[in-house]
DNA sequence: CGCGGGGTTGATCACGATCAACGCAAGTGG
DNA sequence: CCACTTGCGTTGATCGTGATCAACCCCGCG
């Protein structure tokens, strides 16, 4: 439960425990069974949210939903990584959110009855849980622990916003990308000797939104990172080394 | 209830209907009786919100809350502007949030049930309406509406942080500048002759740290603005000339 | 009178944006 | 198999911007 360090780009929810919790309810069946919000649901709506449910299976660059789309669902990350963008009529788009597994997406228009305003992208092969507005809304109503809890989301994920707008301009570029960097890899198990080794799911232009910088200079950056030994990268494949302990606090 | 400009700073709620509205609940004093959060509160709760109710007058610069101290109030500005700032142990500070009538905070808090991870002050003489957090957590827990409102207004707060977050590379330091003193003169009516006087209720530094800039560069911008004829300023005082009708869509 | 905080000004400089061109790999179609 | 295209990433050159440090001013205040 301890706090992610200070300045981390994302955070990540609650750890999932174990793949092997008997599905009780229609979101059991994933990883996140117990920390569902869809959790303590009342029995007599149980029915209802199974209704209302089903599962996706996503490749990568699969679009989940378009911006502008009416938000009849509302989503579970169960597996792998999703990206929110928003692109403006003038084209320049920005990264919104990095969605983990064990993270919704979706539910602030869903809570705002409003039209999407982001695109949801699978940013490598996902599973993601599905949840119908209607049915939705209807346990919502019917329980309210399950608002409760939607609303508790909303308010981590609006203290994130904050702390990334507040961190935004803290540091030079090449900290902040290298904090980003080390935030993607989290998910990732270190090889044998402490290296941590991935496949970078952003591209350069991805980071570059997600941070506001200019593609080139996410690459010049990363180069001079290289050079200094922070990490390793060719494409999109890192190596990140163990971060020898300068986690002080 | 037209939507703001698409890179508004700061967006308002519901216009204040009027004073004359009878008290029917605790909140219903305020101007905002109808738009309250707590407005659909259940019969049986009203006198439950009313136990734990209170209002406040507030002096210029008088704190409501400090950072990291118990939220255990949910707060209703109806008159004044509040700031919300957080301090980080390097001593840097960030501001966070505008508050304007007819707007809660406290709130994120309050769903987290965390210390408040900002500071409250008064920019402005103001009055705010207090809701002991026992009490509001009962009223929350009894009537789902309530709740919901709660959680509509956090995605609300969740889409601003976005929105500001994108927009904070976009343009030149001057047009955020102008963008921001703009908001901040929107509850002030204009003069006969169209232009609009009104104190500033932010510190350079407040700006700065509003836009993510260095003080001396609101000093700078804001003369250049001054140079451009954008407005006229000294100290604290600003004139804002009728911004002639280049507000397309 | 000295003090202190907020605000201003000046000089300097690193940083990152921008524009343009190019490399490279993955598709695509013949 | 090879030309062609397309998108992503890289490199280079240039330039404006805003951060930083330092000094100073102004004004209220004890």
């Amino acid at each position: 439960m301890a706090r992610r360090g200070e300045g981390a780009i994302i955070a990540t929810m609650t750890s999932p425990s174990d793949d092997s919790d008997p599905p009780r309810h229609p979101c059991g069946a994933c990883a996140f069974g117990e920390a569902s919000v869809w959790r303590p649901v009342a029995p007599e709506l149980r029915a209802r949210l199974a209704q209302g449910f089903r599962r996706r299976q996503l490749a990568r660059d699969e679009a989940i939903y378009a911006q502008g789309a009416p938000a009849n669902t509302v989503y579970c990350l169960s597996r792998g990584l999703v990206a929110l963008r928003t692109t403006r009529e003038d084209g320049h788009y920005s990264f919104v959110r990095l969605v983990r597994p064990g993270e919704i997406f979706g539910f602030r228009s869903f809570l705002a009855r409003q039209p999407h305003d982001t695109e949801a992208r699978a940013l490598t092969a996902a599973r993601v849980c599905v949840v119908a507005a209607r049915e939705a809304r209807e346990v919502v109503e019917g329980s309210p622990q399950v608002l409760g809890g939607l609303a508790l989301r909303c308010a981590i994920e609006l203290r994130r916003s904050r702390d990334l707008r507040a961190h935004s301009r803290r540091g030079d570029a090449g900290g902040r990308l290298l904090r980003l960097i080390r935030d993607l890899s989290a998910d990732q198990a270190p090889d044998a000797d402490g290296v941590v080794r991935f496949r970078l799911p952003l591209s350069r232009a991805d980071m570059a939104a997600a941070l506001g910088l200019a593609p080139e200079t996410v690459t010049r950056r990363l180069r001079r990172l290289c050079e200094a030994g922070a990490l390793r990268i060719s494409g999109r494949q890192v190596e990140l080394p163990a971060p020898a302990a300068e986690g002080g606090g």
